[in-house]
DNA sequence: ACAATAATACTCATTTCGAGTATATATGTG
DNA sequence: CACATATATACTCGAAATGAGTATTATTGT
């Protein structure tokens, strides 16, 4: 049928948190750009997709995946390699797990360098005002025809205006990466150019990392994934700071824990920490058993819960 | 590096809904088991994965693919092709249209009767408590060793027990896949066996399809996607019913018009129906522009809207 | 003793949700 | 035409969830 073969590509967001900085775990595989662990898919030695992805981001990392869960499968031409003959369609990973024994040539990076304009916690980010907004206007204006330029107006409305909506992470930097404002967006159209918001990342790895946060952001909501990415125990404030860290926002400390207690995520250990100042505060461990119980957590459209209507 | 070489497959769970039936459109790739639209990606003729999908699903089935969603990338060995050779891996895609002018080898087919026990409107499927759950205990029971004995009893619970949580679609069929309740497995396994729990499919067709009821079940909740699939004018109720039909459950009609109607996700048009008996409905009309306002639907974590904590 | 800092408890108004009742507008029947 | 039946639409009400605080308690450092 065709002449050009296709290859698959796996590729990892491993995620983790320490504090109140949230990291991606990146790979020298060229010196010039972070990459995420990636590697072919062999059809030959492996029975699935995601131990084929295990087995080399062990080779590659010594990371033990922990939990796991693919997000989407990316097959864009000239968004991924440039070397010729076969066709890269990438599957993308996200991965938990704490920090800990990785690789020498492994390191772990904050995600917001990739993505400064996610990070609300202190304020809104003064770069969408500065520099976003200004260049998207500019992006709007220069559309092509009236028709796109309200499309794009819209979107741009959508991602940087009004309302922030946390998880749209990736529709932001897809708005980006069209307007021209990311490195790669230039390099895949082979007009190198330094110099666009944040850092870049290897292929279309910034777009797998995108698509990794959207992802994480939203599940945070309705499943107990933050758990993945703690230790043993916490005290509910290092808690808190991770999950803030995930969003990019700030929560409400008494409501924060109201929610995660009545949902009984949590259990005391009757153990206390020691910090530095301040009163000491429990350490709670994760209710294992949540997983089974909770049904459906939020379903948001009238169900009916008795007999006739 | 392997002799085996990598083919990747696209399928589309294309969905509608004609009053109360929820419907996939099969096509007769094979006289013996229902398929849905599927084919090989072409990498030397497409740019990305969903214009290969669009293209020959319309040589197909003469659709034009409204909204398309990429599901899942499933590569297990041996649930797609028996043919030996090269592997394929499946790319699913789910979308949504209205019926009409579909080619003549396709058919409209209610999805539950792959699904029969996903169907809770009337009452809860007889066939979970007299077929399903006897046999799951029994799958419990000859579990190898207590370990995976209870990890079984947890499933079994989660999927059939207290509590049905309507997106759990894909999880319920694996589990009845693992147990061997389906024909699939048997197929599959080499040892072909009729009589399985619902319609069997071909490949991994129907799981597929079921990661799609999963996904249309749980994105209804929190975007507006429901009415792709409406005409452009409808009633409230048939509008209620069209959701209940994707969901399997009843909603309360009162509180369903007021969650619509506080949205802001519909206007009238002040028009009426003319029904066969009782009072006319004013016909409503979906407000596109929705899709620009609302931010973010559903927060649930105690997000903080003011200043200090 | 007390300032600073953080943990935890409790309050309160508002909104959302589930479940109903009440009323309005059709049709068909005797 | 009165009225049974069927549906649409409006409105009520209590319970729970949510957002935003204030109050109190337990520490450390001075």
């Amino acid at each position: 049928m065709s002449k050009e073969s296709v290859s698959i590509g796996l590729s990892a967001a491993i995620v983790s948190v320490e504090g109140e900085h949230p990291s991606v775990l990146v790979v020298a595989h060229d010196a010039v750009e972070d990459a995420l662990p990636f590697g072919p898919f062999d059809p030959a030695q492996q029975r699935t997709l995601e131990s084929g992805l295990r087995k080399w981001v062990g080779e590659q990392t010594r990371f033990d995946l922990g939990y796991t869960e693919q997000l989407y499968t990316f097959g864009d031409k000239g968004r991924h390699a440039s070397a010729a003959g076969t066709r890269v369609v990438s599957v993308g990973y996200l991965a938990l797990t704490r920090q800990g024994k990785e690789a020498p040539e492994t390191q772990w990076r904050g995600w917001y360098h990739y993505f400064p304009w996610e990070d609300w916690r202190d304020s809104k980010p003064l770069m969408i005002e500065s520099a976003i907004l200004p260049a998207l206007k500019k992006f709007v204006k220069d559309a092509p025809n009236s028709e796109t330029a309200e499309q794009r107006r819209e979107r741009v409305n959508v991602c940087f205006g009004e309302g922030w909506d946390e998880e749209r992470v990736l529709e932001r930097y897809e708005l980006l990466y069209e307007a021209g404002l990311v490195e790669e967006f230039w390099r895949d159209s082979g007009k190198p150019n330094k110099g666009g918001l944040g850092t870049a990342m290897l292929y279309d790895h910034r777009r797998i990392l995108a698509t990794a946060i959207a992802r994480l952001r939203g599940k945070l909501k309705y499943r107990p994934v933050v758990f993945e990415l703690m230790a043993p125990t916490f005290t509910l404030l290092e808690l808190q700071r991770a999950v803030e860290a995930l969003a990019g926002l700030r929560l409400h400390k008494q409501n924060f824990r109201r929610l995660v207690a009545e949902q009984g995520l949590v259990e005391g250990t009757g153990k206390f920490s020691a910090p530095a100042r301040g009163r000491p505060a429990e350490l709670f461990r994760f209710r294992r058993e949540v997983l089974r119980e909770r049904p459906a957590p939020g379903v948001r459209l009238g169900v009916r819960r008795s007999k006739a209507s």
